[in-house]
DNA sequence: GTAAGTGCAAACGGTTTGCAGCCTC
DNA sequence: GAGGCTGCAAACCGTTTGCACTTAC
């Protein structure tokens, strides 16, 4: 595991964002991330970490969120297309798959003649837990 | 229409933002209203206007959601709730009533403990006459 | 009169970028 | 050897905050 993008360069930080990534749980901010690197003793730039995130992003090889607070969350992404129910007082986040919306956004679209669709659905609401 | 909030002292700027929430269509940033205030020539400031939405946000009164790039974008929650499809080359807005996924997501939500639920849905496409 | 609300400008915090040096191919 | 990659520090940009002034009650 732990291997670098396809295109990209396999330097020595980007194995180790790569790599850091494939074992962690979840989602995790830059800044988190680059401070596990540091606890693991690999130094990487803070920049460093914001641009291979943004490649690994742009690849689609991991998952990208905005918290409540407007910071950006990565996490490795599971192939599938899916979406998320989070909860809105303490942030968890469930992985949801809707083969209906997928049908449905495309026939919508369809119905309206527009080509090349995607769409965004997150779902928010309080958890067990929270409601408490 | 265009009243204030309850227990918010109605001041003009309070009456500005909480009007022009009223008769704007789907969600704008704070920057975004508070310009349009200033097209109608309802001076407000922005740090006026960004307390004001927060307010409103707490009592309820609007929905809150993140960009892509992290701006914070507003709506007045709305009583007819609907998505939109929207043409990503010229901005072209569609409205679209979606009962199916209404039902869904409460599922989902159900289904994982979830309450107080609320859920955003767009889609994105290139209209007929982009695509032309 | 008093406490809440406002505007301004400065502070903040996450993210991006310019640039000089380094490393992979 | 050339061009991508990195680190640093400075720039950015949306948002928040401190403070003196205004306004609703």
């Amino acid at each position: 595991m732990a291997e670098t993008t396809g295109s990209l360069r396999p330097t020595r930080q980007r194995t180790a964002v790569a790599g850091l990534l494939a074992e962690v749980e979840g989602f995790h901010s830059a800044q988190e991330l680059h401070d596990l690197l540091g606890k693991r003793g690999e130094q990487v730039g803070l920049a460093t970490v914001y641009r291979t995130l943004q490649l690994l992003a742009e690849a689609g090889e991991v998952d990208v969120m905005r918290t409540e607070d407007g910071e950006a969350v990565y996490r490795r992404c599971s192939e599938s297309h899916h979406h998320h129910l989070v909860c809105r007082d303490c942030g968890a986040t469930i992985e949801v798959e809707a083969a209906a919306i997928e049908r449905w956004t495309r026939t919508i679209a369809d119905r309206h003649g527009f080509t090349e669709v995607a769409h965004t659905l997150e779902i928010f609401g309080v958890c067990a837990a929270c409601r408490g």
